[in-house]
DNA sequence: CAGTATCCATTAAGATACTG
DNA sequence: CAGTATCTTAATGGATACTG
């Protein structure tokens, strides 16, 4: 995201840690505050950047521009210019980024239930 | 991490996208750079601190402890002080902890893949 | 519409030294 | 052994203004 420095420690142990396991791989690749967001938007199919961002109640137009270049970098995600005017772009899942579809599910159920859990914590506490 | 602003943009934007999504809310818990590492390496039972700094190339007693501290706090890891000299500090996943084994290797399956795919992009392109 | 550019605020990560 | 404390650097996130 922006400016990074290649040769700071940061972003070795970046590296590092990216070539030794393939889970932090792909943390590296779809963590961040916004990519799951973004992408789980996209599962029923494409969406132009101002639906994306109408959807998404507020990132600003930077945030989903530095993370819709990443994905597509990273081929997550597919980006569709149309030749008209006024323009339109059209982003979508690839199959890879597809293949996130049942482990962003899986996640999302974990969460629900560790948010159910820590719920039921609070209340007995309190 | 260290402190935190409770009424910064970033900080009020953390707190709608967890509260919005639990698939957010998850990335929250067990995101970042080396959570999820420190995780699969408890897979397999009990760690000591000394232990998990020595699998865990390049972390920083700091990094380790700031983590491990949080992930106690939301009960995903259980830590277990034994009235030992020297002291002897063991931790372990939780119930709800363990639930995040089978999505975690789902993960890093992607991450290969992924990983794969784009070697081969690469080499195509060369 | 779909972005860029610029600047500033906030947070995460790391180095190093030290302690019960 | 299992951490704290303190300080510094790097990276991320956000606000605002502007453009083809």
């Amino acid at each position: 995201m922006g400016k990074i420095k290649e040769n700071s420690t940061n972003n070795l142990n970046r590296k590092y840690i990216m070539s030794d396991c393939n889970l932090t791989y792909s943390v590296c690749l779809v963590g961040g505050r916004w990519k799951l967001l973004i992408l789980c938007k996209l599962e029923h199919g494409k969406l132009r950047f101002s639906e994306l961002k109408r959807d998404i109640c507020n990132i600003t137009e930077r945030m989903l521009t530095l993370h819709l270049r990443e994905l597509e970098s990273d081929g997550i995600v597919k980006r569709t210019v149309y030749a008209e005017v006024p323009p339109r772009v059209e982003y979508q899942l690839t199959e890879i980024g597809k293949e996130l579809i049942p482990i962003w599910k899986q996640l999302s159920s974990w969460g629900a239930k560790h948010r159910e859990l820590s719920k039921t914590v609070c209340e007995v506490e309190s």
